[in-house]
RNA sequence: GCGAAUAUAGCUCAACGGUAGAGUAUAAGAUUGUGGUUCUUAGAGUUGCAGGUUCAAAUCCUGCUAUUCGCCCCA
């Protein structure tokens, strides 16, 4: 019986995890050169870990299991949680800010689809105490410094701060449960719905008006006067407003200005406090986020002290899917350099010699395994993409030599073994 | 969790009720130690799985599984 992949997980071969780990390495210099550090969480966690953040609806979507000893583990299905976590076992008393990038794999138990899998990665980090609106501004710098970096152009990206809109609502005093009602269909981009969850609310006329406006307008800085005028005195929404205009002026001194403000944008869930953003990528299907984050007090809900923090995560999958949407040029090397080819059978065993010198000095280098012929070896080579093979005969060896071919050219010379390596470090450009 | 489409060789697809084929990839060969082109040959499929209808099923029907597209949710 065949055993195939488990529902919603993918193998990957050799030519996209090269593609893959391009990709990761840009992330991870970009995040290093920010001066973020690289943590490690477990794949597991306690199950109360993720019911705490998200509550007990979210077992729903969760892989989570009884181990030996009766524990209620899970399957992280994201990293945010488990690092806050983390930094209340073991960071509460450093030094502020503390920068961390994470790349892992999530799992949810969801229905998978184009762009969505029950097994993903994300590659994201929080910055943990450290709330002001230039903290902000570079984390934003820095996830649109990755994309650049990986060549990624056709993306949007949305900015919104979620403090206007709950200050209203706490003005006007709508209970936490309508809240998350409003909150959640503003998320949503529904408006018919909206405004019919508005009409069966006790909210005042003015204050629905100001709602429907408000989630209505997008645009560059300039919507700031715009939605300032829209505002009617209310004094948390206009801090949260100037936090956001700080926060707008930073990024232009941080460089970046290629964004959307979007008060629409929700996030869905409660801990988000301030700022948040999204990035979308067009042409990506329903899954068309490929990243999301914002500042949130996550680590009061876990019983720490309140620590402001801001974070967010790439979906690493759909970041690669995005790429090869728009055929952009993703770097891939071939496997080896070279290729050793004994041109007789009674030189395989030099050939497994100088193949093995030229790897401890440093060349990738191939050998045939499979006692091809000569004319299948070179085809083979060709196959591997390698820059040069090198041919080893009878009658050159007794003169301690071997024919080295440029494979791309077809030029090939007779030189000594003891200038082989020499002269391949030259070639190939190996320091 | 709900709705829809698809499932044939490693890959891309054909056959549309009457003996499963092509391209490509793979392997071997075209006389001694030379590749990317060409030619010859070979292997490769219980047609996703399990039932049903029929003299006869890849083809029609049902269920299951998987993938894809929406909804939902998110990354």
């Amino acid at each position: 019986m065949e055993i195939s992949r488990p529902r919603g997980t993918r193998d990957f071969l050799s030519d996209e995890m090269k593609q893959r780990k391009y990709v990761e390495n840009t992330f991870r210099r970009v995040f290093e050169n920010y001066g973020y550090g690289e943590i490690k969480t477990p794949i597991f966690e306690d199950l109360t870990l993720f019911t705490m953040k998200s509550g007990e609806a979210i077992k729903e979507e969760i892989y989570h299991f009884k181990d030996k000893g009766e524990r209620d583990l899970a399957l992280r299905p994201e990293l945010t949680a488990p690092v806050s976590r983390l930094y209340l076992n073991e960071l509460q008393r450093s030094p502020k800010p503390i920068k961390m990038y994470y790349f892992g794999s999530c799992f949810r138990y969801e229905r998978p689809q184009a762009g969505r899998f029950r097994q993903f990665w994300q590659f994201g980090c929080e910055l943990i105490g450290g709330k002001s609106p230039e903290a902000e501004a570079e984390v934003i710098a820095m996830a649109a410094h990755c994309l650049n970096e990986i060549g990624l152009t056709d993306y949007e990206f949305h900015i919104g701060n979620l403090g206007i809109i709950r200050s209203l609502l706490n003005d006007a005093k709508i209970p936490a449960d309508e809240q998350g009602q409003i909150m959640g269909l503003v998320d949503k981009g529904d408006v018919e719905e909206l405004e019919n969850l508005l009409n069966n609310m006790d909210i005042s006329g003015s204050l629905k008006e100001i709602l429907l406006k408000l989630i209505e307008i997008k645009g560059h800085n300039e919507v700031i006067g715009e939605v300032r005028s829209i505002i009617k005195k209310c004094e948390g929404a206009f801090k949260a407003l100037d936090d956001l205009e700080d926060l707008l002026n930073h990024l232009e001194t941080f460089g970046f200005t290629n964004y959307i403000v979007n008060l629409g944008i929700a996030r869905g869930l409660d801990y988000y406090s301030g700022m948040v953003f999204e990035i979308y990528v067009h042409g990506l299907g329903a899954q068309k986020q490929i990243s999301g984050g914002g500042t949130y007090n996550l680590i009061e809900i876990f019983g720490g002290e309140p620590v402001e923090s801001t974070g967010f995560a790439f979906g690493f999958d759909r970041v690669m899917e995005a790429l090869k949407k728009q055929n952009a040029e993703i770097p891939v090397e071939g496997h080896v350099d070279v290729f050793v080819a004994p041109l007789s059978s009674n030189m395989r065993k030099d050939s497994f010699k100088i193949v093995q010198d030229l790897r401890r000095d440093g060349i990738s280098a191939d050998v045939d395994l499979a006692r091809k012929k000569v004319k299948k070896l070179l085809s083979y080579a060709d196959h591997l993409g390698v820059k040069y093979a090198v041919l080893v005969g009878a009658r050159d060896i007794e003169d301690g030599k071997v024919t080295l071919k440029n494979m791309e050219s077809g030029n090939q010379e007779l030189i000594g073994l003891d200038n082989l390596a020499m002269k391949l470090h030259d070639e190939l450009g190996i320091d």
